[in-house]
DNA sequence: ATTGGTGCAAATCCTTTGCAATAGC
DNA sequence: GCTATTGCAAAGGATTTGCACCAAT
């Protein structure tokens, strides 16, 4: 059966590939983001992260998360609150947020980048790589309450 | 044939019908924002308000481009740069942003949120009210260039 | 031994708040 | 005249920068 360990094999060698340094903060940012199954603001991570590796700062954290996005383990997103969150699932999927109560839950929906350009005659003027959709609204709870 | 004046008769009424006041800031930031036909930051609005209207300020700014987002009129968009961007054009449309030199293009797409959620098997789940798409990639030019 | 990564402090950027003054109704 | 809006100044939150130190190679 899957293990409930994350491991971050695949991050050391894609560090070793690119010449750059296996460093406890990068291990420790991922495995934290994996554990989790919601998305994560830079600050809850940063909270979380202290535990393991106290003295770990903002700019680190920040750091890391920007190359963990440019290594393609992370995903970065902006769903309309202040802050970005930083997702670790990387099967394809969505959001959708709750205007009210600021619930995101994912959509699993698998959108294609070119058909969607195609649909919209924008095929040949532009090179995906990658697609964020939000749908915002209300969450079953709160239109219920509403 | 269509003309090119911005009227702003329809907020003129909008905001009659709620009670609340017809200020020249406010029909100065609409008419700045049909005027352009690129999105616009907050920033950009403001610089341009002031050929009008010196002395309008960004508390001003901000709490007018709400107000018309509440009133229908102007959709906020998050494009992955840290400002948000406000855009008068209010036909359904999506947008592409080139991550090199920052170009957003729209996207003629209409998108059907209850579909997608359908599709996503949570359309009991949530009750939407607003899509957003962002097709990140690089546009036309930086793709030839890279 | 090198030099890429880190921590700290401070800066920057975008946006909001508090409150007195102003202008719509 | 009453009170919603405004302007000003200042605060706030998220993210980044500069630079000295540390630790992975």
């Amino acid at each position: 059966m899957a293990m409930a360990v994350h491991n971050t094999d695949d991050l050391i060698a894609l560090l070793r590939s690119r010449g750059q340094r296996v460093t406890s903060q990068r291990l420790v940012i991922l495995r934290e983001l994996r554990r989790r199954r919601r998305h994560a603001t830079a600050e809850e991570i940063y909270r979380a992260v202290h535990q393991d590796l106290p003295g770990t700062s903002t700019p680190t954290i920040y750091a890391t998360l920007e190359l963990l996005v440019e290594l393609g383990l992370v995903r970065k997103l902006d769903v309309g609150i202040g802050a970005s969150m930083y997702d670790a699932r990387m099967e394809p999927h969505q959001h959708a947020v709750c205007r009210r109560c600021g619930r995101i839950e994912d959509l699993n929906l698998e959108l294609d980048p070119r058909a969607l350009l195609s649909a919209a005659g924008a095929a040949d003027r532009f090179e995906p790589r990658a697609t964020e959709l939000v749908i915002s609204g209300l969450c079953a709870q709160c239109a219920a309450t509403a």
